[in-house]
DNA sequence: GTCTATATTATGATAGAC
DNA sequence: GTCTATCATAATATAGAC
């Protein structure tokens, strides 16, 4: 790999670039994981150099300071949840609506599996008024939702989702899929649910189809719109 | 009011002891509010003895340490929720299943509305495995689900109650009121849900009986068990 | 890019005057 | 029962050596 300036716009990645990329990213991972365990106020910045096995003045050095560790952190759960979302969709473009809805919260469930941080962060923001919640918000809540608000009155109209208001009703899938399995923690003890079972799941991603989507699709004529 | 003992078991209060009760009132409020923001770690005791308006000093006298603090809040709290569902079912307690269970989540929603605080902190302490989570299962959470539990599979058997696991059943019922209410400061902004207009609450409510309990109760044989 | 050292403030808990 | 004063520790952040 050489170290010099190519003619291209970008030069090639150098050992101490690649190293820094490695330490940012062990940073990140620590944060989601210590954030989403403790919320902003819990969280020292010295624990998550700890748990990254990094030198706590790196955090100053590689995002400047706890808030901008914050938003790097938040950035990257959502992001990479954008794009499950959309990959998902694009995947079942071809399918019909209710199989569409289906793919989404399935995916959100598997996701939320993995990564647990996506809506305890949300909750421990949403605690009180603050900036970070209302930047959370505008940046990666407001451009899923208005999508999917749109799914659902589509799948209200042809009668598969229940009626009613369709920011509740897509709040309640939300809570029942990530909602549910933030408190993965506790429904072992309290309620016998074991969310690490693959089979679990599947029970939840089907209950919430059964539940909240309970029509049939009507049958699609040849000449219907899309 | 005399100051002097009775012959009574209970000598009536003095005007310290009614102080001493005061305190220790404005105390575990702050404390359930404090917690409910920032979780155990992210909460100082002075910022709650700051919101009580009392010294800080004063928490080790009343209570002892943080830790006991944050007990005697969530004994608070979860007491005064359980008092508000026996209640609840107590004045049901001549309807039908689907009525008394529809109560319970009315009843809920309210409660969660009026303190937020109940779900938040069980988020909080779930995001990690640890000794106030498992005391907080034991002590207060078993007794509800338990009795929720059985509720619900007699309303599966009825017919009245989607089929399928009843404790993730009962769980999705509690993420869709006492969870999405959690959420009440993200809502607005996210998705135009106003959880201060009294109207939402009956929406919320009557959209979970709509949802999770769409059957109706089968014609009463007079001579059934009840 | 990495580390040690440190300035400054915040925190949990206690001692002891009143 | 209430208050001031204080101790030991932990926090965010920075300066500066290497």
């Amino acid at each position: 790999m050489p170290d010099e300036p190519t003619l291209h716009n970008q030069p090639p990645a150098r050992k101490q670039q690649q190293r820094s990329i490695v330490t940012q990213q062990k940073l990140l991972d620590a944060a989601v994981e210590a954030f989403s365990e403790n919320g902003f106020k819990g969280t020292s910045t010295r624990d998550i150099a700890e748990r990254a096995g990094v030198h706590h003045p790196l955090i100053t050095y590689h995002f400047k300071n706890k808030d901008q560790l914050w938003r790097a952190a938040a950035d990257y759960v959502f992001g990479t949840f954008t794009e499950s979302l959309s990959n998902a969709l694009d995947e079942y473009k071809e399918q019909d609506p209710k199989q569409r809805m289906s793919a989404l919260i399935h995916t959100y469930v598997k996701y939320a599996r993995a990564q647990p941080a996506l809506h305890k962060v949300m909750v421990q923001e949403a605690s009180y008024p603050n900036a970070r919640l209302d930047w959370l918000i505008e940046r990666h809540l407001k451009p899923i939702f208005t999508v999917t608000f749109g799914m659902l009155e589509k799948l209200q109209q042809l009668g598969v989702a229940v009626p009613g208001n369709p920011a509740l009703l897509f709040n309640m899938i939300r809570l029942s899929s990530g909602g549910l399995l933030a408190l993965g923690n506790e429904l072992k003890a309290s309620s016998g649910i074991d969310i690490d079972d693959p089979k679990t799941l599947n029970e939840i991603s089907e209950m919430i189809v059964r539940v909240f989507l309970p029509g049939k699709m009507p049958a699609r004529r040849p000449d219907s719109a899309n």
